[in-house]
DNA sequence: ATCACCAAGTTATAGTATATTACATTATCG
DNA sequence: CGATAATGTAATATACTATAACTTGGTGAT
């Protein structure tokens, strides 16, 4: 039986070359980070020319933020269901340890996201920056001690730079003590109950002066 | 008055083209990070041919390498001041204000040796990790607390983190609160602060067992 | 229906970078 | 003083980004 095999989408030649680049690359940047995605091997994977892509993305950079933006998207959905579905620990915990999972696993990815060129020059207002807010509001939002504004920020911004670094730092190798193996995500939950500790007590110094 | 104007060891036709090349890439780093050296770019400023670094780097990762060993022993100097010099707070503060501001004023640096592939590529045991290792030393000495080997290195590996997130996070533009600006200096403070007090409350629970 | 138009793709080419090979030069030592 | 090895150069191969000029094929107005 002749199956239906229909290319979707089929708009031209190729049939959406933008897609099937921000695709590839996104496999490309999973193996080997932002700097292994070549506008030149995209192409000959796909079996285009190579100025096609210039045809879809002004330059390399261009399609490293269609990718980046991807990239957020799929996050922040896995962020948002690590918070939502019950299950061990509290949503901060659960939280971090599913973004520390990421960062490890899907580190090229990650890298992307949160270590890039491309993202240090996206502008405050930008789809990129705005993205990457999102994921700092649901990490906020995953603290569920009835704390102020600020002060929750504050808190939240430690759990984000913690986070941030263990995951660099492990992948630099550099997250190896002298004395003995410490395993990751145990120093994630110290960072997080620890930061925990920290609001409560800030919340009671608030009260007193109350 | 002829002044005696000696090129400093002169051995050859340039005179020590292998560490002016390691300065001058130090330089450029400085300014763009690792991506910014070009051996080409490197050589032409230098006043030689292209293919002369060759001779003293296998190739461009090399260079790195070298400049990288260059950047840890000046920076370790640099962290081992701000413990002995006595100043305004903790001897582990100190360190982590001496080590926040280095990572921010000369990021491209900073970056290089611990966000680097060069450094993410150096073998445990290699003089790259060696002196990176070096560097978390310093940071576990300047505990003061009469703490053990591994709780002290696990309270050392949070501050670590922490330094290193907000120092990545900041650079990218991602440690911007979304109500207010929170200083990076005072948060990595707190980091320190409360880290301290986890080791402290860690040791009561020690000390109650026995 | 057809034809003008435009989106998408191609070939050719310029420019820049890493790196190698073969050759030239110069310091140093026996 | 001459052999030799260290150091530098010229020429070249390869890979990548990017642009210009040209071609192809789908779409919509008449």
């Amino acid at each position: 039986m002749g199956q239906i095999v229909r290319k979707p989408l089929k708009t031209y030649h190729h049939g959406d070359l933008r897609e099937a680049l921000i695709q590839a690359a996104l496999r490309e940047v999973e193996l080997g980070g932002p700097e292994a995605i070549s506008i030149k091997a995209l192409a000959r994977q796909l079996g285009v020319s190579q100025p096609a892509p210039y045809r879809h993305f002004a330059d390399r950079e261009a399609l490293l933020e269609a990718v980046t933006a991807e990239a957020f998207r799929q996050f922040n959905v896995i962020m948002r269901e690590a918070i939502e579905q019950p299950g061990k620990g509290s949503k901060l915990s659960r939280f971090a340890q599913a973004a520390l999972a990421f960062g490890l696993e899907r580190h090229g990815i990650y890298r992307l996201m949160f270590a890039s060129r491309t993202m240090a020059c996206a502008p405050v207002g930008s789809e990129l920056h705005v993205a990457a807010m999102e994921t700092l509001a649901l990490l906020i939002e995953s603290f569920e001690a009835p704390a102020v504004g600020l002060l929750r920020e504050r808190q939240a911004l430690k759990i984000w730079a913690g986070l941030h670094g263990i995951v660099m730092l492990a992948e630099q190798g550099l997250l190896t003590g002298e004395v003995g193996q410490i395993s990751r995500e145990e120093l994630m939950d110290e960072i997080v109950e620890q930061t925990k500790l920290a609001l409560t007590v800030a919340l009671h110094a608030t009260e007193e002066k109350a």
